[in-house]
DNA sequence: AGACATCAAACCTCCGATGTATCTGGGGGT
DNA sequence: ACCCCCAGATACATCGGAGGTTTGATGTCT
């Protein structure tokens, strides 16, 4: 095994051991290179791989420290490879997806306070009559990132958005609103905010389904 | 933004725009570098993230490749970050699990070929009497992922892979201080298979579900 | 045709130096 | 006494070059 990669395995022990957690400042490059025998610019490389998957946070100038290690943090990674899928394999995300965000439209039925669901309601209210596509989109990521948060789940909440990368949804809401779906995804986030007002977790995960299986059916067509 | 990041999106978009595809060779070091303006020793930081996510494969004396960009390279490298994550926050992972499991066994169950079961009935059968831990782990791992792959869903099925990881280091705990536990998780493996084999998806999920349940519930109480 | 030695290409590792951002502490002004 | 500004120290960022190691291809010999 190569030497960076050696590094990796041993930056790695060093957080998983518990010798340093979160927050924890490393020693300096220099130091650290030493100790852990290779030279900088080898250790770079090291550092910077872990930097990428959020688990090392660099600050030039300052030092090097270890992130919280939440999962929301860890996880947002997912979208950056998310990005590199093409079309064809779009189709499996979005089948996962008709999984997850179902499911976690049932728990924030259960978990979200009434404050939450006001936020909610605000978010479908903000739009107005005839947005911009742009708007649209990230209107719809905030409503479906607000549901994902309700779940009371950050893993759940990061999966779900790290799943519906920005490009994959960019790409295909541009397809949908050609057809002046955006009304009908109106109704249905209307539709689902008012089954969790209800507390009816059932009603609301069908309307979730209901909502990601009608993209991923106009997805199927267009394929 | 810092160079070696400039060079990350410069790569990135040489993928995502086609000019470079799966099993492509990138340009030497050198050659790159200077493309890309900044040294060698930046570009290899680069480099060596996108290799860490499994999206570039560096092959010392033959060149840098990209990989085939295939969901469950791409997802695999979610186990190495799932590793971080501590013993406080499993619990989310197994909630998580016990959404998509259940899901992938429904799928499985209309999905998967007779030769595919009859592998999966494999799995169960070659396990002996009284095996240890460690055989026990792997052969639970083994059978959770045929019949992730059942599903048919490559993406649902490293999903699932990589959420693994730390709910073996809880049921390798379980192992070791419930004896029962065992025995019962081999007789819910087995009614999974039966409900596969009578092709009965609500039966197979919520045998899947309970299997998930009991684990999460066990752990609960642990912790 | 097959096995082996040789060579070139490409990545791996290291070194030392310079640039740049951040933090810290002292000096001067109010 | 308090605040602001600046110089020094610290630590990461970037660079160019020099060997070393692995791999794949070439060519030769049996």
């Amino acid at each position: 095994m190569a030497l960076t990669d050696e590094a990796i395995d041993k930056i790695k022990g060093m957080i998983t051991s518990g010798e340093l957690g979160p927050g924890d400042r490393l020693p300096k490059e220099a130091d650290l290179a030493e100790r852990l025998g290779l030279s900088r610019n080898s250790l770079r490389e090291a550092v910077k791989a872990l930097s990428m998957i959020r688990v090392l946070d660099v600050r030039q100038g300052d030092g090097t420290y270890v992130t919280s290690l939440a999962p929301d943090l860890l996880l947002d990674a997912l979208s950056f490879v998310v990005d590199f899928h093409r079309d064809d394999t779009v189709l499996q995300f979005l089948e996962v997806r008709r999984i997850l965000e179902p499911a976690a439209t049932a728990l924030a039925t259960e978990r979200m306070t009434p404050a939450d669901i006001a936020k909610l309601q605000a978010v479908l209210d903000e739009l107005g009559d005839d947005p911009p596509i742009e708007a649209l989109v990230a209107n719809d990521l905030e409503f479906h990132r607000q549901i994902a948060a309700g779940s009371g789940n950050a893993v759940l909440c990061s999966l779900i958005d790290g799943l519906s990368g920005p490009t994959t949804r960019a790409r295909i809401w541009r397809g949908l609103t050609q057809e002046g779906a955006a009304a009908r995804t109106r109704e249905q986030h209307q539709a689902i905010v008012d089954a969790i007002t209800a507390r009816q977790p059932d009603l609301a995960r069908s309307w979730a389904t209901i909502h990601v299986a009608g993209v991923e059916e106009w997805l199927r067509r267009a394929l």
